[in-house]
DNA sequence: ACAAAAAACTTTCTAATGGTAAGTTTTTCG
DNA sequence: CGAAAAACTTACCATTAGAAAGTTTTTTGT
């Protein structure tokens, strides 16, 4: 198991440097030999370790999707509510070890790889369904039939709004800003008296002290895309 | 004025000649001698209408940019009450002649040439920027000075959400999805009665009658991308 | 422990690409 | 008409993605 270990690290590290590449010279100005420089390897390694740029880029699109999986699945452990659990599905989208301009940039850089690259499209499609499918899942403890599934929908579409804005935009969209405009339309989306309010407030204040604590610790950040 | 003339021409024959490469290929696909072959002209042209591949594609950005802008201007022309011209913004967004999968997934792509060009970012900035202050002007006439604020920025992300949606899903995101999808948001986010919802309703159709007319006219289609 | 096999890595080469520069034709205009 | 400017072409160069072949290291079967 050596061997496939060696292999995983080296394109661990090589889809982590073409992601710093990325970052610093975005998609037209990434090419095999500065992610080599960056990783500290000649051209041929990248090329051994994927069989060409594309594979290399959806490497670093899995990579950053599945961090954000993460991000929901270790939120979703220490959510104990319907609302704990809706509100660990927003934060691990926008907590800062994730949503920041860098990798928001980034991440507007790559998705222009998916209309011309399948594996792409389907990395994306399962993100997306991922979020939409859990959404709904907590959704359904407030909304009718119905509405789930279009409010999930449209949350869902929200998010992406957001990551683009962010990416986007000259001025910096903090983790706040991002979270509060998801606030304001989940006061309005759902129903939201004065009970429900608060319960909403206290599990978003709760899941977001624990995303600073979970989520920016050194054992979960070594499996991210350490930025 | 003949030089200049035959210059903007060329610029704008080769833009579209660009923008088509895109969409066929993909931005990292797209090479200059491919927009060359689909202009029927040789490289050479293109740099020498464009000083180089990132002044053809910021033209290539602008010109999907201002389509959209000579949209919202058309059906603003028509629109003749509040409810009117807020759906004039909605439906020059969403409306056939634009809104289809090509054009999304062109956007896409192209939007990865932001974060890296000044230029493309000013123009990014300067459309979002209309669109809100336009979306603003409208909304104050149904909510509070600071929930005007927010709902325009708040749209306006959706909005972006919406394309980008468009342009990244397998499946075909149409017109009167697109739209049905922003009445959601408008039935949740503004005052919604009986007597408004109606109102939203008739101005929606009238603009929608007409966009299918305007836009969709021979007249409007030859300034446009011509999809 | 050691040879064979496999995997990791390097080097070299090629075609395609973005871009430059010099040259040729066409258009414009005094 | 003739000079100047613009449109276009061609030839060229450096960089890039990628293929191919060779070398070193690691793994594995005996």
């Amino acid at each position: 198991m050596r061997s496939t270990s060696i292999r995983s690290i080296r394109r661990a590290e090589l889809s982590r440097a073409a992601f710093e590449a990325v970052v610093r010279y975005g998609l037209r100005g990434t090419t095999l030999d500065k992610v080599g420089e960056i990783a500290g390897v000649s051209k041929g390694v990248v090329l051994h370790h994927f069989k060409d740029k594309s594979a290399l880029l959806e490497a670093v699109f899995r990579r950053s999707n599945s961090l954000l999986s993460e991000s929901a699945v270790e939120l979703y452990r220490y959510a104990e509510t319907p609302y704990e659990r809706f509100w660990a599905i927003i934060v691990a989208n926008f907590c800062d070890t994730i949503f920041n301009r860098r990798v928001c940039q980034a991440w507007v850089s790559l998705i222009s790889e998916v209309p011309h690259n399948d594996q792409c499209q389907r990395i994306q499609y399962a993100c997306n369904e991922r979020i939409r499918t859990n959404l709904e899942h907590e959704l359904k403890h407030f909304l009718s039939p119905d509405d789930t599934k279009r409010t999930a929908r449209h949350l869902g579409m929200l998010i992406d709004g957001v990551w683009v804005r962010a990416g986007l935009m000259p001025d910096r969209l903090t983790s706040a800003e991002a979270i509060s405009e998801m606030e304001y339309a989940v006061a309005k989306l759902l129903p939201y008296d004065e009970i429900s309010a608060t319960k909403h407030k206290e599990a978003r204040k709760k899941i977001e002290t624990i995303a600073d604590i979970a989520l920016g610790s050194k054992a979960f950040k070594e499996k991210s895309l350490q930025v």
